[in-house]
This record gives structure tokens, sequence and C-alpha cells, in this order.
DNA sequence: TGACATTCATAGGCAAAGCTCATGAATTAA
DNA sequence: TTAATTCATGAGCTTTGCCTATGAATGTCA
């Protein structure tokens, strides 16, 4: 056998209390119990601890020498149960996670607050990636999960939408906009507009759904980032065409979202997970939020409704 | 219960290899009992450390953390244990005595060479004390014994003679004086002297047992120190009334001791220890060292044997 | 000094922990 | 599909660990 920490929870009980009794007391066993730890700890160690008679309990020079290390061995093992309970407990510990530059724009935002409140001491590494990236970063660094507009299956993935934008057309708050409840496709043809350019995924998937129904979009201007077409629509250029999640409200208060319908497009955001592997406390924590925040959001649900009205 | 090392071995064993299986071999135990030592440490801890599957065992972010601390501890329990083996076999630690100068003086040094030949690792704290003060001090400070010229009963305390020296006069190796067995009391007064101080135990042991007798000594010179007594009998002032165990050889080799008869006087060389108290094992084999080569000193039996001569 | 109280050690007995063996389930490799 | 590997689980046995009771030693107080 080896050397236990009960053994060493005796022994420094004894040492300090130089009473086995008193000792024994404390650690909640009776006086045998203890009595025989510290014998089972002399002989493991083969040096003795204390000089005892039924008087006095007296400490060796060489339990001087060990009380130190059980010491910190016990301090060691407390700190390590400590820590692990409070991250079983997300009250420490860190998230790591991607996020596609659309999903972190306007939805993100939002969630890290909500969490950030709820646990203040988890550290938070959200790293910006490029959609396409998401998957295979996710395999290799030790990001836990990944939010983005992801659809499909991968191999060793589980992928979980957690809400749908509707692809919409924002402007500025007009009467005349405002008034509309939705707007067609065909409508914006008569706009000024403002899209994603054609290598961008949003893009391609509007132009391929378009396509199929011998339509096509003509934007008046094209843009790479998604804040400089907003920005753009801010100063009255014309509509931005973007999923409504990508609207940050308290960025752009001016500028309000219409669903676009005929027909009626949506881009999920998605939770991507490595199989098998358990998200931290932490990372649960911070996913629960995120569902939580999302399931908030206006989903396609009234979308359609409005379009068949 | 509560954590134990037990598991934390088998931790550190799986997160090492990534396999449960190989951990065991490696710990010596079947498999069904490494998982469940691992099983227990997670519901210990409260936090999932291994996402196994039957094909692999992936570590969590929690099981990165506790490596760390487990592997410290079980680095410390292992330096715990060796370090006592080391204490245990006198490989390694400190000795701790007080000597009474005359003790130190001649006799220690021989034995002090012997000991660091056998234990080199030993770190020796000899301290020099006034011979009344040894018991005194024993009590009080972390000396572990005392060796000197004391006699006698006291409380808490075992007295073990080592040797004796035989009270002797000693002078520079003249053929005159070398061929002499013994010299009497009586045959002193004759010749010029050098005695300790009235005060001093030697001093007063010597005049009150030749006042018994109704004899007294009137030596012709009277210091403080043993060394000064040595050295001027070295310059041929007289000879210095000593116990023979306080000549050494090496450092006075014009000198020799003969014992001093009618009626032959000793003194004691004790060991003393604190009653209860276990030494040190390091100290153990100091003493046993201590106890061989005084051994080996000629003993008070030769001295009687000459004088009945 | 003698009765008492306190403290440590030890023995017996029992409950629980810990291990092994056997088996099952999942997954990869051939 | 079969075989092989690996982890989990259950049954059963051994060992450990603890408690109660008791004994021995020692200090305390009358």
């Amino acid at each position: 056998m080896n050397v236990t920490l009960r053994q060493l929870r005796a022994f420094t009980g004894v040492y300090r209390t130089r009473s086995i009794t008193r000792a024994a007391r404390a650690l909640g066993i009776t006086q045998s119990a203890a009595s025989l730890l510290i014998q089972q700890l002399e002989a493991q160690l083969g040096v003795k601890l204390f000089d005892r008679s039924t008087r006095s309990v007296q400490p060796t020079l060489a339990a001087d020498e060990a009380f130190h290390a059980a010491e910190r061995m016990l301090s060691d093992a407390q700190g390590l149960s400590r820590r692990m309970r409070d991250l079983a407990q997300a009250r420490a510990g860190r998230v790591a996670f991607l996020a596609s530059a659309g999903a972190a724009s306007a939805l993100l935002p939002l969630v890290l607050a909500k969490f950030r409140a709820s646990h203040p001491d988890i550290e938070i590494d959200m790293r910006d990636v490029a959609a396409d990236d998401l998957v295979p970063r996710l395999s290799t660094t030790d990001a836990e999960f990944a939010i983005g507009s992801v659809e499909g299956e991968f191999a060793d993935m589980t992928v979980e939408t957690l809400t749908r934008g509707r692809l919409s057309a924002i402007g500025r708050r007009t009467a005349d906009f405002a008034a509309r409840r939705a707007l067609t496709w065909d409508e914006l043809a008569q706009l000024p507009t403002i899209a994603m350019r054609r290598e961008s995924r949003i893009r391609m998937q509007i132009d391929q759904a378009l396509s199929a129904q011998g339509k096509r979009l003509d934007p008046t201007y094209e843009v790479m980032l998604i804040n400089t077409a907003l920005a753009m629509t801010a100063q009255g250029l014309g509509l931005a065409i973007l999923p409504a999640t990508m609207l940050p409200a308290d960025q752009f208060p001016t500028l309000i979202a219409r669903p676009l319908v005929r027909p009626a497009l949506t881009r999920p955001v998605s939770l991507l997970q490595r199989q098998g592997r358990t998200l931290s406390p932490a990372a649960q924590a911070f996913v629960a939020t995120a569902r939580a925040v999302l399931a908030q959001q206006p989903g396609p649900g009234t979308a359609r409704a409005i379009a068949q009205k």
C-alpha cells in the first residue's frame, strides 16, 4: 500500500493538536482510528513521527519536516476540489468558441452581455472566423463550439439551429417603409438596394434561390462588410438586403427590417459541436444562455404568416 | 468520502496514456479497477474528466487543469516518502547535540571524523556548552542529546557512561617521564604542575577526593582553559593534571599521559538523552559511532591494574 | 499515598470499499 | 461480416477501515 491523504490528514491534525484524541474528534473519527492511521503512516514512511506515551504526543524531527509537505498536499487537494467545483458550477473557467462574422455582429453581443451578467468570472474567448472556416477550425483548435450560419451535416459534428433570420430589406424608419409588413423581391427592383458581394455566402444563397424562380437581384451597391451596408442604409443610400438577425438594433436605432417574401428565404444561426465531446460546464452555461436569448428572436414562423396574408 | 491519491494516480496515468487499459497495466491493477477510480474521482470533483467511448479517452478542459495539481500532489507524496526514507536510513538529516568543552576537545573530533566519513550528507550541529549547562540546555533546546562529564540521576534524563578518563599527569615524552607507568598524587608535590582553576568541575572533584584522604593539590599554575594547560605543558612548564581523555594526541604529539593513582580518580564521558524521546535516525547513527569510538579508548580498568602493580 | 481521570494502544467484529473476473456494448480494422 | 480492441457494468470475494470495548500507563487531586 501507499501513503494516503487520510493518513496525512490525521497526521497534520495530531501534529497541530499534539493529541490523538483531539485530532480524532476534529476529523470525526474515533481515537483508535486516528491512532491506527498514524501507525500506518509511520510504517509507510519507515519513520517514527511522534514520541507518544499515554500522556503526551511529541512530534519528532522527521515529523517537523513531513508536516510541511503534508500540509501542502492537503491544501493542494482542497484547492483542486474547490477549483473543480467552481468549474462544475460554471463559476470559474473559460469559454473558447468560434463565431462567424455575421452571427457575431448582431446576435452575439446580446448573448455575451447576458452571460457576463450571470457569470462574471468566466473568461470568454470569442474568435471571429469566416463562415466557411467554422467547421475546419472547430476540429483543429481548442474552441469548444461554434456559432454561425451553417447548415447540413458534417462528420463528427452536431448542428443545432438556434434561430433563423428572415432575409429582409433593412431601411430607415420612414412612414412609408414602416407601414409595410413585408416586401417582395420584385418590388425591390424599383428601389435602390445594397447587397453583399456575390462571393459571400448570403449573396450566393439569394442568387441561387431567385434564379430558381427565374428572378434575379440587381443591387445598386455591393459591399463586403455587413456594417458597411448598414451604414450606407442609415445614410439613405438604399435598402440593405440582409437577414434580420444581422441588424444590431442598438447600433442602428434608425433602421428597421421588413421581411422579403416570394420567395421567403431564411438563414440559420446554428450551434456546432464536436460529437462525443462534452462541453465544459462554462461552455454549457454559455450555450444555454445563447439558446434562451435567441429563442426570443422573432422566428421565421411570423414571416410565413405575413407572406400568406 | 474524499479524493484519494489512488484516484489521482489513476487519473494522471489515464491522462498521459489516454487509455484506461494502458494506465491500469502501468499501475498493476485491472482495467475495471482503473475505470472505477476515474468514475469515483469524477463523482468526487463533480466534473467530467474524460470524454470516453470504447475507442478513445479524451481529457476535458477540467482534466487539463486538474492534471497539474494532481501531478504536484503525487510528486510531493513521492518526495515525502523518499525524504523520510533517507531520514530513516540516516542518509540525510541533521544531528544537533551539546558537548561540554572537555569532551568536545579531544574525544569528539575523532567521533566526528568517523561519522562524517560514513554519513557525509548529515548536517552536524555541535554546540559547546559549559558542563553545568548540559542538563538544563538539553531540556530546553532542540538538541537531541548531550555528551559530557556528567554523573548522577536527572529527572527525565537517561545517563549512559560511554567511557571513563583516568585523571592523569600529562607531560612531555621525556625518557624519564615515559618510563613511568603511573604517578601518585604524592609524587606530584615535588614537580611543577598545571591544574584547572578551583572553580572548575574537574578541579573540584580532585580537591574533594584528595582532601578526603588528607591530601591536597598545590599546583604551580592554575588555568581556565584545557588548551592553555596543554600548551603550557608542551612548553615544559610542568605536568598538566587532567583526564587522559582530554589530550588530543594529534594536536599535541609531544605529550603523553600517565595515570595518577592513590587515589585513582576517573571522570566519565557520558551520553545524556531526554527520556521518552526517540533520537532521530541520524542521531542514533551518531551515537552508535560515538559508542564504537569511545569503547576503543583505554578504560579505567587498565589504570587499576597498574596501580596495584 | 491512593483513587480517579485522561490518554494511547490493541483486539474483535462488522460494514464498506476495492479489486478481480466475467460479460456486454460499441467501434474500428480486416 | 468477423475479429479485435476498449470501456462499462455486475457479481462475488478479499481487504481495509472503523467502531466498541478494554487494557495499560501516567498525571492529578484529595
